[in-house]
DNA sequence: TGCAAAATAGCACGATCGTTCGTTCCATTT
DNA sequence: AAATGGAACGAACGATCGTGCTATTTTGCA
């Protein structure tokens, strides 16, 4: 319930505005009541971070690998990463603002989160290559580069949506979307039924 | 003098992790004598924004109209852009951490940011219509589609590169954005001489 | 039902935050 | 020579921060 809580508050004052009274006030506990549980400030920002991790894991990544791998899984990843970005257009990313609250302020706090983006990327990594291996995408597809702008595709959604507040910006990322693996899909129709349709 | 420590101050610890006491520190000030500026810490950080806004024009902006309209001088922006994006990897981009910073944060400091970044999105947008209009993109060009995934590339690099610390993002942003603006030459190559060269 | 253990509350601490106030100093002007 | 203005200073304020310590309450198990 606490981490509940945690999670919902960092999401909108983000890792840093984050604070142990601030917490103890949502849930109408008191602060060392609070602070018992977590030990340190740091400890309760890693427990965030791992709290989050857990349901990206749960609401993105594992309902997509039940899809074909290829193009339909990275398909599905990518639009549940979308739809995880957007509709938490009350709730941002920790992701994306833990990347930026703790780009230059090394420690255990930045290294946990680091680690879990890593992961994340690599399981994107994966689904792509996943995708040339299966003959959806050409063979010399450059994985890490279809990563890279699919990922910016996401912080500009994040950007445009949350920031800026400009509807329209979950359609241009999918038009990102399709035009980026468009230029990447493999010649043979054979080996690519019908799956690049929208 | 002030006014550029609290710039470095803010390029490292963000916006809101800009101290009227830590800026006195570094100047060597007392707080009183510091805050006297500004008035409150509110417009410290509006001035902070006003002055990042006057060098950014005067780096990327103003150095790259002087080029020829159309993909010389859009190509010159992006360059210019990624340079400011990558070169301050020890100094981030107060627009990006700013609109993470204040994404769901009302007031004044959200508004001179937001008006800022619009302002320079608008003028990268009329120089992607230029393009149109000179014949070197074709003409059902989305301009504002292309705006969308060139940010994505900024925001992608500066997340790699500053986050991750990872090399190669640079290039990954050049290449993303010869990619993309390759689906869009116009085919009448009589137009285009060898403007889309690297 | 009783007892150990865990959870919570209460209180206080040093530090830092933004801000206000009165004062001093120096340059400029009268 | 006197008066004025701006700039910086030092001290202090209330608030909030994270973090200890010590009771007290609640819980789960024998």
């Amino acid at each position: 319930m606490i981490l509940d809580a945690a999670l919902g508050l960092a999401s909108h004052m983000g890792l840093e505005g984050l604070s142990i009274g601030a917490l103890a006030d949502v849930t109408q506990m008191s602060k060392s009541g609070v602070f018992a549980h977590f030990g340190s400030r740091e400890e309760l920002q890693i427990a965030v971070i791992r709290e989050y991790h857990a349901r990206f894991e749960e609401e993105v990544f594992f309902p997509a690998v039940s899809e074909a791998r290829g193009l339909p899984r990275l398909r599905a990843l990518f639009d549940r990463w979308v739809r995880r970005v957007s509709v938490e257009l009350d709730s941002g990313c920790i992701y994306i603002s833990g990347a930026v609250e703790f780009d230059d302020r090394p420690g255990p706090v930045r290294d946990a989160l680091a680690s879990m983006v890593l992961a994340w990327q690599s399981a994107l990594e994966r689904a792509i290559s996943l995708s040339v291996d299966a003959g959806h995408l050409r063979p010399d597809t450059d994985s890490l580069q279809i990563l890279f702008e699919l990922h910016g595709l996401i912080l500009a959604l994040h950007h445009d949506a949350r920031f800026l507040r400009q509807p329209g910006a979950i359609d241009r990322a999918r038009r990102g979307f399709d035009r980026i693996l468009d230029a990447c899909l493999a010649v043979d129709p054979a080996t690519v039924p019908r799956i690049a349709a929208r």
